[in-house]
DNA sequence: TATGATACATCAAATTAATATGTCTGTCAA
DNA sequence: TTGACAGACATATTAATTTGATGTATCATA
């Protein structure tokens, strides 16, 4: 129930959230925009429409796969799953992540 | 000589590390180009032109101010100065950056 | 049966960064 | 003295991405 960031601030980086949710398990798209929420208690929300834009350029460059859920009741759920590309892209994301923070490190840590 | 990340990584947080470079003294643009590649060892350079557009933003909003130097040889050169409410926009961003830090980590610590 | 939650989806607007150029001045070497 | 190069500022066009606004459909429940 707090101030929730934008996401400009971790623009470039929604890619790599989304990618880091699916390593273990598929996950339906819902699911994965919850799971984003309770991972940061509630402080940081990745938009709907933001990871709807994510899921569908992910899949569209080979990434990551889609295939509809087959529940019975309830709505429907479409699942995503990591391909080794999209694998190979998460570990040299996140090693892009470390450097980044790094940088912003020495140009922030003191101030200059 | 690296690999030279994209600035896409830190979109969103540009303006900071302008403001930052500006804290202590005033700086001519070009001269705060060079105090970011100086400062994370040639590895990451933000480009000229994005620089430029963020003097322009920051002026724009009245969180910097400019003035022409009084250069009796060689090229003009155009100083930067932050105001007040430049340095309390700094310091605003600077938490928001540990914020997102945090979440980013949280994110992508445990690979979800 | 109306409301709210779950779940998927798209579009237009707004930001911001990258590429490509362009201008001007001064230094220095051939 | 001329030409190349570096310092320094600047803009225009294009591209990528996030967001707000909407919209549809299903199911549980009060």
């Amino acid at each position: 129930m707090e101030p929730k960031l934008s996401s400009d601030l971790l623009r470039g980086h929604t890619d790599t959230v989304v990618l880091a949710s699916l390593l273990h398990q598929d996950r339906y798209g819902f699911e994965i925009y919850n799971t984003i929420l309770e991972r940061t208690g509630e402080q940081y929300e990745l938009k709907e429409a933001t990871l709807y834009s994510a899921y569908k350029r992910l899949e569209r460059d080979g990434f990551i796969t889609s295939y509809w859920g087959d529940e019975t009741r309830g709505a429907r759920r479409k699942y995503y799953h990591v391909t080794g590309k999209g694998r190979e892209l998460y570990r040299q994301n996140k090693l892009d992540w470390q450097f980044t923070r790094k940088i912003l490190n020495d140009l922030l840590g003191e101030d200059l």
